[in-house]
DNA sequence: TAAGTTTGTTAGCAATACTATTATATTTAC
DNA sequence: GTAAATATAATAGTATTGCTAACAAACTTA
């Protein structure tokens, strides 16, 4: 059951990228091979050569599409939040209890991707695990003013943005809406990252998802 | 104003360094050096070479003690959990309120560290700010379940563990004190982070220090 | 069919991430 | 106080990374 019209095109900002990769073959082989090697053995230890290798092709071919492998996870993070602000739009669509949206919305930015929410041009649901233990390092560095400025950032913020408003629409009163739900998106990747390898920092709620409801009875309590 | 015995020693687990900086000179000034290169140009861009550098050694040097420059940067992050699960103890002794242990201990978790906690070997107010920005680079990594077998993360889950301790004796009941705690934990290093580089992600109230309070409010409401 | 554009091929260079060897201090042991 | 042990420095070397450049081949479009 596909919820999405699949000829949707995910619009990444123009600064990251010196070729568009899905205008082309070989780019949509560099996205796709990506996503592969980065879960095959991990996004420090991807090189452009070795991508080359996988994609069948060459390391100067994949340097005319990013200016080094920081942009190509730039790329894929802020494909993510581009289509994740689309994914959020759709589902609150003619919702109107704000409570309502609340909860759908944090169920979209807590929950693990699925297949429902696929498309064609990217498989979303690598993506997504790469965005759970990789994306802070997009912006864990030196260059995040730089970035910034170019507005890399700015769907991500957008969705921060959309849902505080929600809360706010909620409770006007309520001074941190911003940090609640920057806590949640980031706090929900670390959890589910901690729940596989660092589990003595999460806790396991047999027959629910723990991090979905963690998250949901966090947010509604505090914004009360 | 120092609130510590000043020739405390923290331990950090072995599996970390090849030879314990702590035991020499040379070994402290990588240590000290590594804390202010870090601040310079950012860990990513650190060197063996250029850290060699700046303390007047040699490269070769530097990988007796650290294998590589990962291993340095969880020497430094392990000793800041080592001894903020000592700050914690320490500023938790002899109070036995567990609402107020709570307050307290959210307070040493999500502030920034000041002057008063400084240790003659260690530059705490330096070390505090590279694990807001590069700590959760040491686990998010392809080696973290090798290296969480050999402890190396444990001081970590010891504060995670101590202060969730603090929330069940509060509440029995509730069921999330580990993913809480470790929220509020990594999500004030973001937030600090944030307000700094991507205020759109944030709250600023005028006259409070905004990540703290959130962190506060955020807690105690969820615990009810 | 010519011109333009994209990709492949090859080469090369500077920096990184180490390891090894030998020489020189410095510490400690007797 | 000297010998032995250890720590550090100096130098060199290797494989890989992170690029850039130049040209050739293929494919696209006008």
């Amino acid at each position: 059951m596909h919820r999405l019209i699949s000829n949707i095109q995910i619009k990444v900002n123009e600064n990251i990228f010196l070729k568009d990769p899905s205008s082309s073959n070989l780019g949509q082989r560099i996205i796709s091979g990506g996503l592969d090697l980065t879960l095959e053995i991990g996004f420090e230890d991807l090189t452009f050569k070795k991508l080359a290798k996988k994609i069948d092709s060459t390391e100067a071919s994949i340097y005319r599409y990013f200016e080094n492998k920081h942009k190509l996870l730039l790329y894929l993070v802020n494909w993510y939040w581009v289509w994740t602000e689309y994914r959020l739009v759709f589902s609150l669509a003619n919702i109107t209890s704000p409570k309502e949206r609340l909860i759908k919305a944090v169920h979209i930015l807590t929950s693990p991707v699925s297949d429902e929410w696929k498309l064609p041009h990217m498989d979303t649901v690598k993506l997504n695990k790469i965005v759970l233990s990789e994306s802070s390092k997009v912006y864990l560095t030196r260059e995040v003013d730089n970035e910034n400025k170019g507005g890399v950032f700015s769907a991500y913020k957008r969705v921060v943005g959309r849902v505080s408003d929600i809360i706010t629409e909620i409770n006007p009163a309520y001074k941190y809406p911003h940090m609640l739900i920057s806590t949640a998106i980031e706090g929900a990747h670390h959890q589910r990252f901690f729940s596989e390898h660092l589990p003595r920092l999460t806790d396991n709620v047999d027959g629910e998802d723990a991090v979905v409801e963690f998250y949901k009875d966090m947010i509604l309590k505090a914004i009360v």
